[in-house]
DNA sequence: GCAGTTCTGGACTAGCTGGTACAGAGTAGC
DNA sequence: GCTACTCTGTACCAGCTAGTCCAGAACTGC
């Protein structure tokens, strides 16, 4: 019936979605994005909206693929294990090429695109879900007797969304993986103790 | 001898930092900034150099206060409250409009302009400096039987940072109070559980 | 008042920004 | 081939970007 696009849309987005999670928002212009995509100006608007509606659509696959990742990590046999599995392999166990971008949902609350009430909300949200996860993983393992039943379990969560902001954060410094491991292993020193020395 | 400036130049600098703060360096244009500081193109380029050159002396002054802030917390007859009171300090004791400003360091650390190594270095050595003072006092804390021998200091104030780079970016989220105090108790509840129950 | 100096504000630049308009190309059904 | 349709690349737009230039203003010492 009519003429069909000519590139993959879902393709487009997920390249797109590196693209701003490397760069941010704002740093990464229309030209960049064409360049990338290998599409003109034409095919973009078309296809996407605009540049920030296209952003929505990047943050949703962020989500979408983060909460994924995280469920496939739940051990039932050993529920609080998931935050230790979760850090070291999104931190250690991708390219090295992604190990400086940190987390697209925390690089948003940080990007001025967060001062689009939409934008900030669906970052929130992103992050709510994934703490959400954690307390639910954090109920079972109370279910389990693989936690004691004294701790609130939101609060775990709380904290350990904590640390995770502030890994993201410590990607984006740069340095060796010998100092991003140091941070990493300085919170989990913390975490495994805490939770499996008082099950 | 000559024409005199017409306005104060370290008092400009300060403007600027809260600008920058607020909306980070590749959203505040230049425009903003000479419309912030009443002052033209000409006047700014003869004080300041570029836009750039402005901002690692805004991050600098920011280095140099968040250092003096947290020195003027230290108390030596409780060493180990320091992390709490400055964190209760920097984000429930300034005027609201602040409160969602997070940290200018590492703002600085997602914005686009941490891709120049001058700026980088800059906020990773600033954030390496409060972490510094943090080992400081934890070993002051160790002399005066304030904590545990058997503690890592170094790791305890890796572990305070990366807390502290949580906080921040939580900061952004511009949640409610109440929020935010939530999950500052939740941290709040791991540290001097800890740091209290083991010296 | 004059000379020497620096500051000031505005005109100006080249290049980039996100976004629009549109002519023409490519496709499917007939 | 024709029609109806969407996609594609490009020309174009107004507005903004950081930064330069410079005539004139303002000051000090003489």
């Amino acid at each position: 019936m009519s003429r069909p696009r000519e590139f993959d849309r879902s393709n487009s987005v997920a390249i797109a979605m590196q693209l701003f999670w490397q760069r941010g928002y704002t740093a990464t212009s229309l030209d960049n994005l064409l360049t990338a995509l290998h599409i003109g100006r034409g095919s973009f608007y078309a296809a996407f909206g605009d540049k920030q509606t296209l952003y929505t659509e990047c943050l949703r696959l962020f989500c979408d693929r983060t909460l994924d990742e995280l469920q496939a990590l739940v051990q039932p046999h050993d529920y609080m294990r998931l935050a230790d599995d979760f850090f070291e392999k999104t931190i250690f166990g991708v390219p090295k090429s992604r190990r400086f971008n940190g987390c697209l949902m925390v690089n948003t609350l940080l990007d001025s695109v967060a001062e689009e009430p939409l934008v900030l909300a669906q970052a929130n949200d992103g992050l709510a879900d994934v703490e959400g996860l954690f307390v639910k993983v954090f109920d079972c393992a109370q279910g389990a007797g693989q936690l004691g039943s004294q701790h609130d379990t939101a609060s775990l969560a709380r904290f350990v969304m904590l640390i995770n902001q502030g890994l993201r954060v410590s990607c984006r410094k740069r340095r060796s993986e010998r100092y991003l491991r140091a941070e990493l292993d300085s919170a989990l020193a913390f975490l495994p103790g805490v939770f499996i020395g008082s099950c």
